[in-house]
DNA sequence: AGCACGCCGACT
DNA sequence: GTCGGCGTGCTC
C-alpha cells in the first residue's frame, strides 16, 4: 500500500505537509528521519518526518519525497513532545522550533547537493536549460543547487533541477554521509612481538648500540603511553609522538621497519577528547555537604530545587558531586550556562573531573562539532554530561536524569528575536519533567520568579548556602553620593575622590581593580546633570527612553510620549543631557589619571571573538592587568583572586532602566559585581557611586539583603500585576501602512478586551516602532498565573484568526512574546 | 518564509 | 503598446 509521510518544514507555517513515499524508499523511513522535499515551485527543504501513514490526502495532489537523509531517526520520540509543548506555549510554529533546534549542518536547504546520474539516457529531448545544468554536472558531478544556479546563470534553477530529478537524470545526494565523514588520525602502538617484555629488552639493547635516536623515540613512546606501568595503555598519535620527541619521520619509520612500532587508523571526534587521568572529586566542606544532602532530599518530593548560594560559596563543587552521582546511576546530565558564562574556567574544571564523558555544546563552536555532539548523543555511547548554552536543550537525550541551570537569574536564557522566544530555564524544567528528570536552579541572586516559586508558590524546593568558601569575607560596600560631589564639583570625570584613593592604594599594593559600568556607549535616556532627575512615565513608573531623532521621550511599556523638557522639573536646572559614560571614555580617563597602570577593557567591542574574550580574562588572572573596566561581562562566572577594589561607577543607570525588572536586575548586577572583590586574607572594598543615595536598593546591596529586595519587589509586582503573579504576553502587530496598522491594533485590542477584559493594555508604540518597511504596535496581556493558560492561548489564536478573516486586515502580521524579558 | 500571479504607472 | 512596482494567496 502506498505510504505517506507528514513533514515539518523549517518555515513559520502552522501545518505539516504530506508527501508520498516512493516505493524504493519504503521501509527506510521512520518518524524522526530527515527527508528532502520540494516545496512550492522552486524550493527544496530538509524536513522532519513527523508521521508515517497510509491515508492518501483527497483534497490535493501530493508530491513525492525526493530523498531520505537518515537511516535512523535523528530525534527521539520525546523530543517531538518537547517541540510541541514549546510551539504551543510560546505561540510559534513547530517549524520555528525546528529551525532553532537543529544545528544548521542538519537542515541544509538549497544547499542540498545534487549528483549526476552517469547511467542517465534521455528518452526525450531535453530543454536548453536542462541541458545546461547537465553539462555543468558533467564537469563536476556533485554540486549544490545554489552553486548550479550561479554557474548556469539560470533563474528558475530549482524547477530545472526538479524536472531533471523527475527524469532520473539527477539524484539528491545524501548530505549526511558526505558531511560526517569521521575524522581519523594515525596512531602508534607496539607490535605484538614488542609487547613481550623480554623481546622489548632485546630491542633496547639492539637500539642502544646501533640507533640511539630510535631508542629515544621508543622511550618517549613508553613514557607517553604508560605501557610499562601495568596500567591502562594510553593511545598515542603519531603526530603527538613526533612532536613531543622531536624525532624525524625517518627515525619513526626505522622502528616500524624493525617491527617495534605499528601504525593504525583511529576515528577521532572533531571535539577534542580528554583522555588524561581524570581527577577525583574535591571533598565538600561541611556547608556544601549539607546543601548537597538537602538538594538530594528535596528531589524526593519536588522536581525542581533552587540553590541560593552566595558568591564564592562553591556551588560548582556541589554541582559536580550531583553530576557524579547521577552519572553513576547511569543517568545523563545537562548543565546549562548562559552564553557569556561558558568560559574556560568552568569547562576546564568539569573536563578535569569528567574527562571524555563531558561534551560541550556552544554556539561559538564550528557547526560540524555541534553536529558531531548531536550524532554522539544518538549513538550507543552518548556523552554522560552535556555542558551547553540554551540550544543544548534540543539535543537528543536517551536517559536524562538531571538538569542544572546555572546562573538561573540570567535574562540571556530568554531567546529574544527569532521565534521560538523561549526561556531556557523554564523550558528546561518542562523537558526534565518529560524525561522524569530533576532540575536544579543555581544562583547567588535568584530571579524574583524563581524565589517566589521556591517560597510562597511552593513549586520548588529551596536550599540555601550562605557561607563563603574558605571563609572569604563578603566585601565592604561603601556608597558614595555623586550627586552631592558633582554639585561641589569634586568629581574627577566619572570617579569620586574616594574611589580614586582606593584605586591608588590597590595599585601601590599590587592588587587589582575592577571598574564596572553598566552599558557601553550612550544610553538612550536623559538626566538632569545638576540633580540627577530623570523623566519617568506617569503610568508605568519607569524611566522614559530618549529618542534623539524625534527629540521625544517614550515609555517602553505603555507607549506614552512627551517632548523633552527644557528645564528640570525638580531643580529647574537647564543642563539636561544624555546620561552615561561609555566604557571607552572611562578607559581614557583611567589612563590619564593612572598612566603607569595596565588597563584593559571588556565589553562587546573588545570581546568579539572567543579568543579575545579569553585573553582578557587570562591576562587579568595572571596579573598582567591592573585595572579591568567592563560591562556586565565582568560579573559573570569568573573568579579572580587578587581583586581588592571594585568600583560601580553609576548605579543609577541600572536602577532607571525602563523595565519592571530594572530593580531586580540592578540588585543582581551590583551584588554579582561586588562579589568579585575579596581575597583570601583581606576583605574587599566596593565603592558604589550613586546619585540616589537614599534609594532602598543601595542599602539592600550594602547589606546583601536579598530577601528584603525580593519582598519589596514581590509586593510591587502583585500590586502592578506583573510576574510572578501575572503572566505577560506581548502581542506584536506589524504592517507597512501605519494608519491602517493603528486601526488594526485598536480593533484587535478591542476584540481582546471583549475576551480578556482589563487584562489587555494598549496598543502602544514599542520603542522601536518600525523595522525596515514595517510599522509595529504592541498589545500587552497580563493573565493571572493561576488562570488556565491553554484556554488563554486558544482565545488569543481565535482572535487572531478573526482579525485575519476580515479582508481589510488580510496582510496583518501577528507574533507573540510569551513571558517577555 | 519565498515565490508566482496579477493588476496599475512611466517608458521604448 | 510593454516593463516592473508590490499587494495577495498558496505551498503537500
Amino acid at each position: 500500500m502506498e505510504k505517506f509521510v507528514d513533514v515539518i518544514l523549517p518555515l513559520p507555517l502552522q501545518a505539516s505537509f504530506t508527501y508520498a513515499l516512493p516505493p524504493e524508499m519504503d521501509g527506510q523511513v521512520q518518524i524522526g528521519c530527515r527527508v528532502v522535499v520540494s516545496f512550492g515551485r522552486k524550493k527544496f527543504y530538509t524536513g522532519i518526518v513527523r508521521n508515517v501513514h497510509y491515508l492518501k490526502p483527497q483534497e490535493y495532489e501530493v508530491k513525492e519525497v525526493s530523498a531520505v537523509l537518515d537511516e535512523h531517526p535523528i530525534l527521539v520520540p520525546l523530543q517531538f513532545r518537547f517541540w510541541e509543548w514549546l510551539a504551543d506555549y510560546y505561540l510559534c510554529t513547530q517549524g520555528d522550533v525546528y529551525k532553532a533546534a537543529l544545528p544548521s549542518g542538519l537542515k541544509l536547504e538549497s544547499e542540498t547537493v545534487v549528483e549526476y546520474n552517469p547511467d542517465f539516457e534521455a528518452a526525450e529531448p531535453l530543454s536548453e536549460r536542462e541541458q545546461k545544468v547537465l553539462d555543468l554536472l558533467a564537469v563536476e558531478p556533485e554540486q549544490t543547487v545554489t552553486r548550479l544556479e550561479k554557474e548556469s546563470g539560470l533563474k528558475n534553477i530549482l524547477a530545472v533541477v526538479k524536472s531533471l530529478l523527475e527524469k532520473d537524470a539527477l539524484f539528491v545526494k545524501e548530505e549526511l554521509k558526505r558531511t560526517y565523514k569521521p575524522k581519523t588520525e594515525t596512531r602508534v602502538r607496539l607490535t605484538e612481538a614488542a609487547r613481550n617484555e623480554r623481546r622489548l629488552h632485546f630491542f633496547f639493547d639492539e637500539l642502544q648500540r646501533r640507533a640511539p635516536k630510535q631508542l629515544d623515540l621508543l622511550m618517549k613512546y613508553i613514557e607517553l603511553s604508560g605501557c610499562l606501568g601495568g596500567r591502562e595503555v594510553r593511545e598515542v598519535s603519531k603526530a603527538e609522538l613526533l612532536k613531543r620527541s622531536g624525532a624525524t619521520p625517518a627515525v619513526f619509520s626505522g622502528l616500524v621497519d624493525k617491527g617495534v612500532f605499528e601504525v593504525y587508523q583511529q576515528e577521532v571526534g572533531r571535539l577534542e577528547t580528554v583522555s588524561q587521568a581524570v581527577m577525583s572529586l574535591n571533598e565538600l566542606n561541611v556547608h556544601q555537604q549539607r546543601a548537597f544532602d538537602e538538594i538530594r532530599a528535596s528531589f524526593r518530593v519536588k522536581n525542581v530545587c533552587l540553590l541560593h548560594g552566595v558568591t564564592s560559596s562553591g556551588k560548582t563543587e556541589i554541582y559536580i558531586h550531583l553530576i557524579d552521582e547521577a552519572v553513576r546511576q547511569g543517568k545523563q546530565v545537562l548543565y546549562l550556562l548562559p552564553e557569556i558564562a561558558l568560559t574556560t574556567q568552568i569547562t576546564e574544571r568539569l573536563k578535569r573531573v569528567f574527562g571524555s564523558r563531558l561534551g560541550i555544546y556552544h554556539s561559538k563552536f564550528p557547526d560540524a562539532e555541534r553536529v558531531e555532539v548531536w550524532q554522539k548523543q544518538l549513538s550507543h555511547e552518548p556523552y554522560d554530561i552535556i555542558l551547553g548554552v540554551r540550544s543544548s536543550l534540543f539535543l537528543p537525550f536517551q536517559r536524562l536524569g538531571l538538569v542544572i541551570v546555572d546562573e538561573e537569574h540570567e535574562n540571556t536564557y530568554k531567546q529574544q528575536d527569532p521565534a521560538p522566544r523561549y526561556h531556557a530555564r523554564n523550558a528546561a524544567i518542562v523537558l526534565a519533567s518529560m524525561c522524569g528528570a530533576k532540575t536544579l536552579l543555581g544562583t547567588a541572586t535568584p530571579s524574583v520568579e524563581s524565589w517566589y516559586n521556591a517560597t510562597e508558590g511552593g513549586k520548588y524546593a529551596l536550599v540555601e548556602l550562605k557561607e563563603r568558601y574558605k571563609e572569604i569575607q563578603l566585601p565592604e560596600i561603601i556608597p558614595v553620593d555623586i550627586k552631592e560631589l558633582q554639585r561641589k564639583k569634586r568629581m574627577n570625570g566619572p570617579f569620586s575622590p574616594l574611589l580614586l584613593q582606593y584605586v591608588r592604594e590597590a595599585l601601590e599594593q599590587k592588587e587589582q581593580v575592577i571598574l564596572f559600568q553598566n552599558r557601553r556607549g550612550f544610553a538612550p535616556m536623559i538626566e538632569c546633570h545638576t540633580c540627577g532627575w530623570m523623566p519617568k512615565c506617569k503610568n508605568c513608573d519607569v524611566s522614559l527612553t530618549y529618542h534623539k531623532g524625534l527629540n521625544q521621550l517614550t515609555c517602553h511599556y505603555c507607549g506614552y510620549t512627551q517632548p523633552v523638557p527644557r528645564q528640570c522639573p525638580a531643580c529647574e536646572g537647564v543642563d539636561l543631557r544624555n546620561r552615561g559614560f561609555g566604557t571607552e571614555k572611562i578607559e581614557d580617563d583611567v589612563k590619564a589619571i593612572f598612566p603607569e597602570a595596565r588597563v584593559a577593557r571588556m565589553d562587546l567591542d573588545t570581546t568579539r571573538t572567543r579568543a579575545a574574550y579569553e585573553r582578557i580574562i587570562h591576562d587579568f588572572q595572571q596579573g598582567r592587568t591592573d585595572i579591568l573596566i567592563g560591562t556586565q561581562m565582568v560579573s559573570k562566572g569568573l573568579d579572580f583572586d587578587h581583586v581588592s577594589v571594585v568600583g560601580i561607577l553609576n548605579a543609577d543607570s541600572m536602577m532607571n532602566y525602563p523595565d519592571f525588572r530594572a530593580y531586580e536586575r540592578a540588585f543582581q548586577l551590583m551584588a554579582q559585581v561586588a562579589g568579585r572583590a575579596g581575597r583570601k586574607n583581606k576583605r574587599g572594598r566596593v565603592v558604589l557611586q550613586t546619585k540616589s543615595i537614599d534609594h532602598p536598593i543601595i542599602s539592600q546591596v550594602m547589606h546583601n539583603d536579598f530577601e528584603g529586595m525580593v519582598a519589596g519587589q514581590l509586593a510591587e509586582r502583585q500590586l502592578f500585576r506583573y510576574p510572578p503573579y501575572y503572566r505577560l504576553v506581548y502581542v506584536y502587530l506589524k504592517h507597512r501602512n501605519e494608519q491602517l496598522l493603528d486601526v488594526m491594533a485598536q480593533t484587535m485590542a478591542a476584540k481582546l478586551r471583549a475576551v480578556f477584559g482589563a487584562r489587555v493594555l494598549g496598543p502602544d508604540k514599542p520603542p522601536v516602532a518600525r523595522i525596515q518597511t514595517l510599522f509595529i504596535r504592541k498589545i500587552v496581556l497580563k493573565i493571572e498565573t493561576n488562570a488556565p493558560m491553554a484556554r488563554a492561548r486558544q482565545l488569543l489564536v481565535q482572535v487572531q484568526q478573526e482579525m485575519v478573516a476580515e479582508d481589510r486586515f488580510k496582510s496583518l502580521i501577528v507574533y507573540y512574546d510569551v513571558d517577555p524579558m
